[in-house]
This record gives C-alpha cells, sequence and structure tokens, in this order.
DNA sequence: TCATTAATTGACTAACCGGTTAGTTGTTGG
DNA sequence: CCAACAACTAACCGGTTAGTCAATTAATGA
C-alpha cells in the first residue's frame, strides 16, 4: 500500500486522530438511531471499542459529543450547496434545481432529518450552543431571494413572495414524508421512501413550488410581458 | 352549588375517575415537554399529588401511559376533522377549507405536533401497538380524494395528482415551520410563531396548494371548459 | 536512553429511574 | 354494621448511567 506513506510516520498501535475519528462516527449513529437521551455513552464506548473515559477525554460530556456530532452533518449542509453556480442560471430553471437539491439532498442524508427532528424535541438547547452553523441560513436565504427577485423583475413569477416562507415551504415539502415517514407509512398503509415513490414525490415537489411561483393572477398579469413595465409596477 | 349535584353521589376524599383523569392530563405535559426518553414517571406522580405506584396501578407501564396519551391526542384530530361539511361545497372552496383547517389543527394544537415527531423518533414503535387510529386516515384520504375528482372533472384542478401526495404536501406546508420552530427560529434570526407571522403563512400555504390544483398546464387545457369534454379525456 | 507527554484503560461511584412489594384507608353493597 | 374490594401510600430494589480517579502503556524529543 503505497498510499497510505504519504500520510504519516505511521504509528502502529495508538492513534488519537483515528481514534477521535472512530468515536465520532460511532457516536453519530448512536444518536440517530437513539435520540439524545436515548442514546448511552457505553454503548458509543463498546461500539467503537475503546474506554469510556477516552470519550470523556476527547468530548468532555454526552452533550459536547451531541454537538460535535450535529454540527458535523450541518457542515455537511453547506458542502453540498452550491449556491454559487444557480445564481447564473435562468431563473425558472435556478429555483427548479433550487428545490430539487433541497429535496435530494434530504433524501440522501436521513441523519439530517433526524438530527433535526431531535434538536427540535430538545428546542433547539444544544444547536444554540454552537458556533458557525448559523452563517450557513444567511447565504441561503440571500440565493433564494436573488432567484425570486429576477423572476420578477422577468414578469415569470408571482410577486409578493416572502422568501422565507418559500424556504418554509420548499423544506417542508421534502421534510415532512421523511421525517414523519415512520407514522406516516403505518397510517396510510404505504410505503413512502421507496426509489419509485421518491421520484414521483420529487416531481410532485418541483412541480407545487414551480406552479405557485410561475401562477401569475389575472389583475397582476394584464398588460404584462415587457420587463421594464413589470418593474415599473412595482412602485 | 347547585350544579354539581347533578352528577354523581359526590365522593369526598377518593375519585379514581378523576385522578385517573388527573394523572392522564400531567402526563400528557410531561411527554409533549420532555419526550418519551425524556418522561420521569416520578415527576408525572409528583406532579398530579399521587403517588407513583397509583400510575402502575391504572395504566400498567410507563409506555402504556405513553400509548394512551398518543391515541388521545390522535383521536382529537378526528373531532376536528368535519370531513362531511366539505363534501358538499365547490371544490376550491372544499380545497381551501381542507387546506386552512389542518394549517389551523397544526397551530392550536401543539402537542400534536410535538408527539407526531416524537414518536417518529421512536419509529412509531408504539403508535403500531395503538388499536383505532388508522381508520382516521382513510377517510381523510377519502375526502381529498372525492374533492379532487370532483374538481377534475369540472376542469378547475389539474389531472394527474395522488390524493396521497397532495395530503403529504398540505401537512408538511403546515408541520414544518412549527416542528422545526425552534431550530428554524434561531437559524433565520425571526420568529415564526407569532399571531402576525402564522397569519401569513396560513395565506402562503392556501395559496401555493391552491395555485397548484388550479395550473393547468396549456396543452392539459386547450379546449377545455366543457365538463364533459374533461371527463372524456381521461381515457 | 531516559524523562516527558499523550493515549488509553480498569475499576469505581453516586445518583437516577422504572418498577415492585407489602401494606393502609376509604367506600359500598348486602 | 361489616366484609369485600377498590383507591391509594410508603418504602424499597436492582439495574442502569453519566461521569471520575488513578494508574499504565506507548510514542516523542532531547
Amino acid at each position: 500500500m503505497p498510499a497510505e506513506a504519504a500520510a504519516k510516520p505511521a504509528r502502529q498501535t495508538r492513534n488519537a486522530e483515528a481514534t477521535r475519528a472512530r468515536i465520532l462516527e460511532t457516536a453519530r449513529v448512536e444518536f440517530v438511531t437513539h435520540g439524545l437521551n436515548g442514546a448511552r455513552v457505553d454503548r458509543i464506548a463498546d461500539q467503537s471499542g475503546v474506554n469510556k473515559n477516552l470519550i470523556y477525554h476527547y468530548f468532555g460530556s454526552k452533550d459536547d459529543l451531541y454537538l460535535e456530532v450535529l454540527e458535523g452533518i450541518y457542515a455537511g449542509l453547506r458542502a453540498r450547496q452550491e449556491d454559487e453556480s444557480l445564481r447564473d442560471l435562468p431563473p425558472v430553471e435556478a429555483m427548479r434545481r433550487l428545490v430539487a437539491n433541497t429535496f435530494d439532498h434530504f433524501v440522501a442524508t436521513p441523519d439530517l432529518i433526524r438530527l433535526m427532528s431531535i434538536e427540535n424535541i430538545h428546542y433547539a438547547a444544544n444547536l444554540k450552543r454552537s458556533t458557525g452553523v448559523k452563517p450557513l441560513y444567511r447565504g441561503l436565504l440571500d440565493t433564494i431571494s436573488t432567484i425570486l427577485r429576477r423572476g420578477q423583475a422577468e414578469g415569470l413569477f408571482r410577486s409578493e413572495v416572502d422568501p422565507a416562507d418559500l424556504y418554509l415551504s420548499i423544506s417542508g415539502l421534502a421534510y415532512f414524508f421523511l421525517s414523519n415517514q415512520h407514522t406516516l407509512s403505518w397510517l396510510l398503509d404505504r410505503d413512502l421512501v421507496g426509489t419509485k415513490r421518491v421520484a414521483t414525490r420529487r416531481q410532485h415537489v418541483v412541480t407545487m413550488v414551480l406552479s405557485y411561483l410561475t401562477h401569475i393572477s389575472p389583475d397582476e398579469a394584464e398588460g404584462a410581458t415587457p420587463e421594464v413595465l413589470k418593474r415599473e409596477r412595482r412602485r
């Protein structure tokens, strides 16, 4: 294995970095599976093949360990966001991708969904101790606002749309059927997360958001078309 | 107090029914506030001014007590549903009310939101032990299907709408900003549940669903209007 | 090579917590 | 009036759980 030679002097029996990462990974699974109260530090220790005290040595407390897991998951959100590329696209296409990306990210990251739910059960007490997660959302809202404004200027989108409301709707449409899949699939007697089902739901969500945005009411649309006129009317 | 005379022989120190109800009410608050794992049987006992063993006498176990709370909350869902009245209204108005009712019910019943989240964190393990909650949802889907079909027959609604998907969307739009209000209000730096904010969100949600339903694509709308023709095309 | 530092462990504890045992007290029907 | 039963309590139990203390072992640098 010539690849690993580049990394480090290759310790044999001890490797702080790797051990710490292993604990964190095990903790992620534990917290996602059992929630904050249901998670057991002993179980995390056993699963990562490590003495329990090592966890306290590296992470201080159960809550701090949980917070680090939480921050890691939210950080993954930023990586996938690729806001920049959207700003150059035509408004309708940009919005279509934004919705689809949000949907796909939720589907691909079940841990995010569960941790968001868990965190809200705890009134976001831990997230509020965090630093650095918050800025991610400022950029997201900016992106939505930008796309929205361009679409409205071109007379393609309805006016009077609150970007935050739109964000809540996009997220809600993609979040709910996933976060509540266990009660819902039982109550509705159908699988909600099969590949085929997810694909049709994705289409449905994209269509709903775009129908809403491009549905211009009659009195608003009269004598529309030219972008300049549209911009004029906004005063 | 002449009013209470009609009720019963008025026991003084003991009242099984009232005590049981008091425990259940206290338990509801405890489970909603702390979740299933976070709830403490001792605390429920103290708060209801009752010996802990009495809880086990009436409810058997912590899980069974939780289940009874859960069933009570879901039962409230049925009471508020008033499906019947909707079926007689014109499709658009019926759908408008269905969406608004769902929204209002979620807003008015924060306990429902929290318990649904809590239950999903636990993979719906407790709900699945329940009998009688499931039928409620059959009726709900029927109502949606009926309204949808009538609206489509009259050429008012787009075709090819899965009733279940529509239900998931209506719920998701009303659920997400409430269930995740604690993380979201922190991340977005704004209050989400103030009276005014809820009112604008309500309008937004109703508008989005109706825009989607009434947005007939060009190729679908050509030569539309007559209901008969519409019905004809569905073959 | 040896002292220093960091990684890692075993053994332990105090508090907690769901559930139980063994009762006491009030109500009610005969 | 009293036996039988239901409502209700006090005290306890055993397993669990987050967190700690003191030691041991491996790498590191001088």
